[in-house]
DNA sequence: CCCCTTTGACCTGGA
DNA sequence: TTCCAGGTCAAAGGG
């Protein structure tokens, strides 16, 4: 840890290991993101609020690139507070990450479906890729829905995390099931990662045993092994980042995590795609890191950068086509970063990792789509408006707008529970579209609605916390930083409650600069291109809260 | 004994 | 050219 930033004094002892789950704490397992411990320490909040400044959310505070997972990306409220019922697939699908009609790679994984995917395709491609992506990830929702969480900590098992709920769903009979839910993955993986506390879900898709326990502890929730190699306290974030390499022989991929203090990740950001099928172990391992739940979408990278978010379970497989290519974690964790820094546009800018993005690009990974499909696509938008969200929050989407730096449109949403201030914005990284940045705004003053249909699954969702962080959600691949802002202090504690969960945050798109942000947030129909909005007009506005309403008005949505 | 994490120092690159 | 921040290395320690 550099000294540098002190500011964590605990970090490190605190954020690495996930906090175990505990009983209690099984709200919070429900909500990676944030919500639930009430154990979670209040410092987070304050803290961040301290940065923000006076606590005002910021959308963009966390960089997307961010995956500000940072107090999540993906506002670890809203992760937490998936119900149930939800999946990770579901949250992938969730109008922010997956649209309906736009079905990117995941953002860790970067993957896209099970056929390979091919990134270099051309759009057409990259656009079929994403369709059968989607699929999978409906499948996959759906199994997670029907399938009872098998992790081991049968306590949590509702609450467990999108990731072992991932799963369970991989599960699937089918290897090609499997493989496609892995494609999904990098995202979720890194979602996993933090979910990884259930053993159990991977059994069955090994591809590759690893025989050893140990080293199915060593893998994350995106299903690869990792070896940390380095901790580092990031100026501007109290969230301590941790580096970690792929421990495949020759796999150049690494990755990016960010923790809040409580041990939450907030961004998680890969870089460099995998070179090797994703080893599958008999069971998840929980990493040791991430055990928890978290979330975070982190795009990574360039390549991928995607910003995990909430449960995303999903891991991806990480077969070298699907396999995560691991996007830009960097993003992500910039995104977080940065939008924890931030603010407004800053954030994405910021959140580039300087390094990670430059390398990608310069290495040329393939991200999936990222830089290739470059365009916004428009999307038809089909999902209904008020629609649950990964985080297993119902959102109303109030408004749409491009803003600066990002061709692909950012939706915005409102927590239609009554009273409710959270706010969360979902666009995807302009350069990989894989990487979906969320950022959350405030804390939800209720908890997770019932899952819809759901039996229960509950996948691991962010707290519905209202921390925002800003900046973490991204997990942006780049990640995706979620960019939690949470207005209230108090509830931002349940944020940090949630280390293990980490909020997914769509963020994944980390550096808003370096990839794009946009990604998912196509999914979310919006989907037309807007004429970029000034900027101003959403930065001016989610400073001061704006009226959702207004807003929306304004966006001419 | 092995593997992994921690952590301070060093390196690299951008401003 | 210098400073600063991020990223990486590698020794030390722990499980």
């Amino acid at each position: 840890m550099a000294s540098s930033s002190g500011s964590l004094d605990t970090s490190a002892n605190s954020y690495p290991k996930p906090p175990p789950i505990t009983p209690t704490s099984n709200f919070s397992f429900s909500n990676p993101f944030m919500s639930s411990t009430a154990t979670v320490n209040r410092g987070l909040s304050d803290r961040i609020a301290d940065r923000n400044g006076s606590g005002v959310p910021k959308f963009k505070s966390i960089p997307p690139p961010s995956l500000p997972i940072s107090p999540p990306a993906f506002s670890p409220s809203s992760y937490f507070a998936i119900p149930p019922g939800l999946s990770l697939a579901e949250l992938l699908d969730s109008p922010v990450l997956l649209s309906t009609s736009n079905i990117l790679p995941s953002p860790t994984t970067g993957t896209f479906p099970a056929q390979g995917f091919n990134w270099n395709s051309n759009s057409n491609n990259h656009q079929q890729s994403i369709k059968q992506e989607q699929k999978n990830y409906y499948d996959f929702s759906f199994q997670t829905q029907t399938r009872p969480p098998t992790s081991s900590t049968t306590s949590f098992q509702s609450q467990i995390p999108a990731e072992n709920q991932s799963w369970a769903f991989q599960e699937p009979a089918t290897k090609s099931e499997i493989a496609s839910m892995q494609s999904f993955s990098p995202e979720i993986s890194t979602i996993q990662s933090n979910s990884q506390t259930n053993p159990g879900f991977q059994s069955d898709c090994n591809q590759y045993n690893q025989s050893s326990s140990v080293r199915e502890q060593r893998r994350s929730e995106d299903g690869y092994n990792w070896r940390k190699y380095g901790q580092k306290q990031v100026k501007g974030s109290e969230n301590p980042r941790s580096y970690y390499k792929c421990t495949f022989p020759n796999c150049p991929t690494k990755k990016k995590v960010e923790r809040s203090i409580e041990g939450q990740i907030t961004e998680i950001v890969y870089k460099g795609s995998h070179n090797h099928p994703k080893p599958q172990s008999t069971r998840r391992s929980s990493s040791s890191a991430s055990s928890q739940v978290i979330q975070h979408y982190n795009p990574e990278i360039p390549d991928q950068s995607y910003a995990s978010h909430g449960s995303g379970q999903l891991d991806s497989v990480a077969t070298p086509e699907n396999s995560s290519i691991s996007i830009g974690d960097d993003e992500i964790d910039r995104s977080s970063q940065r939008s924890r820094s931030g603010g407004d546009e800053i954030d994405e800018d910021e959140r580039d990792p300087k390094r990670w993005k430059i390398e990608a690009e310069s290495e040329g990974i393939s991200a999936p789509g990222n830089r290739t499909v470059r365009e916004p696509r428009v999307v038809v938008q089909t999902t209904s408006d008020i629609d649950i969200l990964d985080d297993g929050y119902r959102w109303r989407k109030y408004g749409q707008k491009v803003v600066k730096g990002n061709p692909n449109p950012r939706s915005y949403y409102k927590c239609t529970f009554p009273g409710c201030p959270v706010r969360k914005h979902v666009e995807r990284a302009s350069h990989d579209l894989r990487a979906v940045i969320t950022t959350y705004e405030g804390k939800h003053n209720h908890d997770v609605p019932a899952a819809r249909g759901s039996g229960g699954h509950s996948v691991n969702r962010p707290l519905p916390n209202t921390t925002t962080n800003n900046a973490t959600a991204a997990i942006r691949p780049s990640a995706m930083s979620h960019h939690y802002s949470s207005t209230n202090p108090i509830r931002n504690s349940r944020l940090q409650a949630s280390e293990g969960q980490a909020p997914f945050t769509l963020e994944m798109l980390q550096s808003p600069g370096s990839f794009g942000f946009s990604g998912f947030v196509n999914s979310l129909g919006s989907y037309m291109n807007q004429p970029q909005l000034g900027d101003n007009l959403f930065s001016s506005r989610t400073k001061e809260e704006p009226r959702d309403d207004m807003f929306f008005e304004s966006l001419q949505y």
